[in-house]
DNA sequence: AATTAGCACTGTCATCCGTTGAGTGCCAGG
DNA sequence: CCTGGCACTCAACGGATGACAGTGCTAATT
């Protein structure tokens, strides 16, 4: 890419390809395009490109199309991110306030998000690292058995019933509550985590069994923080897709329902200096989401929580990763209060 | 349908599309079929049959499909349905064991079907109806905010924070507690949320304001009971159907995503002796889910909670009712320990 | 009265073939 | 280095055609 009206053919191309999903010649371009040059000129342009693999011609004698390089130096030559038009923030406002919980603001924010930018919209729960302890309560709930009750500063309660080798009494079970909460209120998830079983040890004789279960519990609780599910919408989206030549969404549905590969998927994909990760394509092709591109960003706390959408290679690129990138931020500044 | 050779003739058509998705013709019949009875008798019987309107012919030469009305008939004859074979009752048993929590149940049950019976499987939350307030605790929160934790005896535990005009002292904080505590544990959710703000009223003075809240709280938490949640799996195997002739899965999805009216969907559906209810193909042309199919039953005490697949109209009916059936069982089994 | 065999008829599907047209590559001239 | 021109290439389109699967009907049979 020597020349500079080289780099501006190649966008013209991929603007083109994706707004009219079909191959793109030259005679075309330099009709929607005030770019100075004749048609054969930009033919010589486009050989060029085709020679360094950023663009191909799906026949002979046919217009040209982005090969996933291509989409890919396109992506990276875009500089800034226009911001959100005034309509749509105010859309964003609507759209997510009223939302009572943490379930219902994530399923908000991915409906919004899948129909801002028509594609599939992935939302990771918020991660849980950074929260502390805010309170632990344990209810007997007769016989052996007891209710541990896990209350995270952010993030949803989470309980788990354990059963204990005698039954306590009241005062014991007072004891033993009040022991815990000193013990961990106001750690980080991590702490608790690591010296929750060492506490337990330091209880007077008769509770240290039962300290031990319920230490078992907390651990537990503390590490199966919520961050690892994931909310998905927009998945209609992708019918609009399956006209196109190869997209067959079957495989790609499949994926999508596997949360732990998203999950993954999302947390592999570094950004850049603009604030959003672009994978476009795949190398391997019995990869299901090889014609698919994913947007991604984190947010939150150091952004550490992921957010993004799937959608087609074909996609339009510089829409997409502003809408990704406002939502994140929108979300990060909701979830920070 | 005077004949009982019709209704056999009704039967085998629609085994036979089902399996080939193709028309079945009069030949194709009497060869896969031992009706003792020549093609020409059989052409006859079909001519009837699609005078009632149970089957059509696509086009005038072509061999006859059934239409929904042919479906019903066919799926009200069915008498019993056969159980699951061992190794499916094996595969219940693996696929669902360890599950942690209530969750990871729903999840891995909503597979299961799926994978079972190859369509969309559907699982409303279980209802809380017949559930009691185990325990409900109070945390100050620093402030004026107040963390109120509710714990069902069933399903997930629910918390709200709330503010308080004043904040409260610990003693406040204790009585306030001892109070509610006293006031709606054991009892059923309904009667929480109609007779709760009458009991703040009895609270000493100085904690009626803070009652109110908190009873405000409480009450919004026992009607925001989950059973409106719904775990959705193997919306990939709807693209297995696309390439059936009209049936274009975007819409489909769509209406999936719409949780509300799925919920009500299966809310509405009458199952019928055999203990399940069918509901097949739509009236309205412009019903997103007029090619589809909808298996569902109850589960759970008094059978409240419903589960059920959609598919394509062409699906094989005793197959996804049995597993649909079975599915059910299992999980009132399992949630009823 | 029900069943069967035979036959004419009908629409779909695949195939072939010529035409069209967009688009390319290349070359010679500015 | 750009441009106009020209030959070439393929995909897409639109009939024409024949094979085929299946029907409806009628007359013969049980």
């Amino acid at each position: 890419m020597s020349q500079p009206r080289r780099a501006e053919i190649l966008r013209a191309i991929v603007e083109d390809y994706v707004h009219s999903r079909e191959p793109v010649g030259s005679k075309a371009l330099v009709e929607r395009h005030q770019l100075g040059v004749s048609s054969a000129t930009v033919r010589n342009d486009m050989a060029a490109l085709e020679e360094e693999g950023l663009i191909v011609a799906p026949h002979t004698s046919s217009g040209r199309i982005p090969t996933d390089k291509g989409y890919r130096t396109f992506v990276d030559q875009i500089a800034s991110l226009r911001p959100l038009s005034l309509p749509q923030k105010r859309a964003i406002q609507c759209f997510l306030d009223g939302a009572s919980d943490l379930d219902d603001a994530m399923e908000r924010t991915a409906r919004f998000l899948a129909q801002l930018t028509h594609q599939v919209a992935l939302i990771q729960y918020p991660a849980a690292s950074g929260t502390t302890v805010r309170h632990v309560e344990l209810v007997d709930v007769g016989g052996t058995s007891l209710l541990v009750v896990f209350i995270p500063t952010s993030g949803r309660v989470l309980q788990r019933v354990v059963e204990l080798h005698r039954a306590l009494l009241e005062h014991e079970l007072m004891e033993l509550r009040a022991r815990v909460l000193a013990g961990v209120v106001g750690r980080s998830l991590q702490d608790v985590q690591n010296t929750v079983s060492g506490t337990a040890q330091r209880l007077p004789p008769e509770l240290v069994e039962a300290g031990t279960v319920v230490a078992g519990a907390l651990g537990a609780l503390a590490a199966s923080s919520e961050d690892h599910r994931l909310v998905m919408a927009g998945t209609a989206n992708l019918a609009r897709f399956s006209g196109d030549f190869a997209l067959s969404i079957g495989p790609v549905l499949e994926a999508l329902e596997e949360q732990v590969v998203m999950l993954r998927l999302l947390s592999e994909m570094q950004q850049d200096a603009r604030g959003v990760a672009v994978r476009i394509g795949s190398d391997s092709t019995d990869d299901p989401l090889a014609e698919t591109s994913v947007v991604a960003t984190g947010y939150g706390p150091q952004s550490v929580s992921k957010l993004g959408v799937v959608g087609p290679t074909r996609m339009d690129y510089p829409s997409t990763m502003a809408a990704v990138r406002a939502v994140a931020r929108y979300l990060s500044h909701t979830l920070g209060e």
